[in-house]
DNA sequence: CTTGATCCTGTACTGTAGTACAGGGCTATA
DNA sequence: TATAGCCCTGTACTACAGTACAGGATCAAG
């Protein structure tokens, strides 16, 4: 299988596989020998991997992380479940911080009776003053 | 007041001031005879606005939207509410998304027991699949 | 009057995640 | 065998919000 293919298979833009080559989260692929890259179908459950977990949060550098603990045989599925527990507290406090700020916000639309000139906007008035 | 007090007072980078300019978020200040800027208690207020605004999830285009909104005195309230509602609705968006997202990876670190070899990790077989 | 701090300009770099493109080489199909 | 459509490489560009720095001018304190 070669770049367009894999790429339309898991819809992803055929740069992108060169990119994610580029950063070192996927390996090298063999090629044929004019030099044309060709992947398998482990390249297709890893680059599936990849974008599952960037759905979860997660950047490509700590599914670089992920990626690398699953070689190493010292670790275990402990490693794996701390990486997603830390991740699961900063999207607890990801949506603590947009809760806050939709209350903010929420209140600052109440107070606008939607009519009037801009001069006298209690929204922007609010937000020339600190909290 | 120069830049480096002004920056001081609010709590930003020098350099912020000058990339605000660029990007035509504050006005151009004033310059003393030898090419100083010179800034006002009116951009104390301005700054303050757009940081403000940035807390409360506004990107730097978005902010130059309100403060244009502010210039025209063709615009009323309701033309504020309206940003400031769809601000709200985008808020909600994310935070039912991340809501999602962390139930799904709470699932993926309970079903993991928290030792056993990395080859076994509930977590990593399931980001190999698509949901 | 000197010296260190601050200012000026333009440009380049940071990190994140790609995307685009030029100038060539390979390949599959008519 | 021609040619359209892939593939290769390196490099540059996108958006976002800054941050850093070189090389020179100016300002304030001692």
């Amino acid at each position: 299988m070669k770049r367009a293919q894999l790429a339309k298979q898991i819809g992803v833009h055929t740069e992108t596989l060169r990119y994610y080559e580029r950063r070192g989260i996927i390996p090298e692929p063999e090629r044929t020998l004019s030099g044309h890259r060709v992947y398998t179908q482990l390249d297709v459950t890893r680059i599936r991997f990849i974008k599952r977990a960037q759905e979860l949060g997660f950047s490509l550098k700590e599914i670089a992380e992920l990626l690398a603990l699953r070689v190493d045989a010292e670790r275990t599925c402990a490693d794996v479940q701390e990486k997603a527990l830390l991740k699961i507290c900063m999207i607890e406090e990801k949506i603590r911080d947009l809760t806050k700020i939709k209350s903010v916000l929420s209140d600052l639309a109440e107070m606008c009776n939607g009519h009037g000139p801009i001069g006298d906007c209690p929204i922007l008035d609010a937000l020339d003053k600190p909290f």
